[in-house]
DNA sequence: TTGTATGCGTTATCAC
DNA sequence: GTGATAACGCATACAA
């Protein structure tokens, strides 16, 4: 290993010097500076993150928890993962992977142990009980979600309930009357999920407004599940000519689902996505989608840690706006129905 | 800051006691343990990590590389991610994200630092740059994926030889004698991920040697794309029965032109996807899948870097068998083409 | 079975 | 503009 001591003797300077080289916080001379660097990059110096941790009172790591469960969209999460990790690079912070089976105590071991300066938790639940150990031991963090109570956090998600309404606003000026929302599987909702229930309410009181008939129907991933929802929507209002997908895995069948009731998407029937726009772009036709920008999520993040970090500490909660693209999934409603 | 030696005064021992009581490296009588014990909890006391690793020469942390492109199915990746940080979590290991913007430079930076104890590469490339950084540093470490010279590395992966070579066999076995293989996108090919020419060569193999007519066909995982190789197949070879897919992206997509070219699975076409179970179970019909457990794939790389940090160092390839799970989507070749 | 003392490699305070 | 030096909190060799 090498050491801060023997760049200092190698580049003939003290080791106070050669620390304030490279955390910049006092004025060197050029010429020591000089030799300083290249010692370092001679012998490849790399100070020690334990001693430096010890010392100067912050690990520059900071903490993000990962939901287990695997309903959510899972490359979403992966590329909120990645954003986190590239964006706090840029302020010199590496990313603990924390998974959320240790529960809040997970939270509270990187906390106390200084193992990390500040905690980003994903998928946050309406009343998570994680919040209150972020509380309790006073931790930095920041929230990718919106919990119930976000007095004190700093919180930062999509505005889903704005989602849930430019979806029932797109059909409704497309002149469809009856609409239905095929949603995350029953489980999301049963623990609260807030995307889940936000998209929701969005849409149902968009609906509402606009005047049109909405349903809402959770939905499993697997084809069957989808041909039930689809089937029963079918056969309580067989005048439903707009559909809402949610569920990034339903996509597929409903589109074979349609084809296969003889609807033709967008003539007979509208399909808008809640979804990332490459997933949208993948599918035949392209799918008119709604979706915001993921990798924000995660910059925004770790910028709201940092600021914490560094002594601002507002309440602070954005909604990042989604938007609607226009595809070829989504059209004027028929003006007859078979 | 709750400290150790808080911890000593509080149940009336020395900072050594305590110590031991935590690391167990010495006999401890019951009664002053439980006071320790006691005292610990009582204050809620967590070791500071990086007093610990400067004092220990460990810093329980190791670092997991994860790559950039999106190219390979991201589910899979996550669940490794979380296998991966479960797993060492049972040995008191956390686990640190760097993502390969980095480079080798990630690696160097985080070995030398003393930051991570050992490293986990994912997406190891036939002949990759972290590699000679590993040997190097002398890092302790572990590969999930196979490069062209392991010597002297641990690694593991699944033997997707012996996959591709299972799809052959299932589909010969069935009487099929032209066969086609939908893949992953060119650029993977052309930055040579051992996975998919692994995979390739096994089934190419395994075709030639049962008397198959195999072609292989790179495929993004758009619509489009899936149509441009499924048109250009059947063109080639008209008389293709048996379809191998290894994009994940390309199952639905090849689905739905199967069912518009009036071909119904299985009665005149079969399909056999490389892909997790849950994700063979979605489509419609079910898919005849070749599977290896991924999770392990995590947990036995992180028990590889674990016995090479307490001085094991084996030269060590494990490659987990896949399996085939037959379901609806494959069974006899027809005895006449259309 | 327990206590004492030293050192790990930084940062930051004080002095020059 | 630069150099000593005292923490930082823990692990461990050495003593008892």
């Amino acid at each position: 290993m090498v050491t801060l001591a023997e760049v200092a003797k190698a580049a003939g300077v003290s080791p106070s010097t050669v620390s304030y080289v490279l955390s910049g916080k006092r004025a060197i001379s050029e010429p020591t500076r000089a030799r300083v660097e290249q010692a370092i990059s001679l012998l490849g110096y790399h100070p020690h993150a334990g001693a430096r941790a010890l010392a100067g009172k912050r690990s520059h790591i900071i903490a993000l928890v990962v939901p287990l469960h695997t309903d959510v969209y899972v490359p979403v999460m992966m590329e909120i993962a990645i954003s986190v990790t590239m964006a706090a690079r840029q302020f010199g912070y590496d990313v603990l992977l924390i998974t959320n089976d240790e529960g809040p105590d997970g939270v509270r071991r990187v906390a106390r142990s200084g193992l990390a300066d500040g905690v980003i938790l994903m998928d946050v639940q309406m009343d998570d009980p994680r919040i209150a150990v972020l509380r309790e031991t006073g931790t930095h963090s920041a929230l990718i979600g919106l919990p119930r109570d976000a007095r004190g956090l700093a919180c930062v998600d999509h505005d889903f309930v704005r989602a849930g309404r430019l979806a029932a606003e797109h059909l409704a000026e497309l002149g469809h009357r009856e609409v239905a929302f095929i949603g995350y599987p029953a489980a999301v909702y049963e623990r609260h999920a807030g995307y889940a229930e936000r998209t929701r309410s969005g849409f149902e009181e968009g609906a509402r407004q606009l005047g049109l008939r909405a349903v809402h129907r959770p939905c499993d991933g697997t084809y069957e599940s989808v041909a039930g929802v689809f089937t029963r929507i079918l056969a309580d209002r067989p005048g439903t000519t707009g559909f809402v997908v949610q569920n990034e895995g339903a996509i597929g069948p409903l589109l074979s689902l349609l084809r296969a009731a003889g609807r033709v998407v967008p003539e007979d029937a509208s399909v808008v996505a809640l979804c990332q726009e490459p997933l949208a772009e993948q599918f035949s036709p392209r799918l008119t989608a709604v979706s915001g920008p993921t990798r924000e999520l995660g910059t925004r993040a770790v910028e709201l840690v940092m600021s914490r970090l560094n002594g601002d500490v507002p309440d602070d909660v954005t909604l990042l706006t989604p938007v609607l693209s226009r595809r070829e999934s989504s059209g004027r409603a028929p003006t007859k129905v078979a």
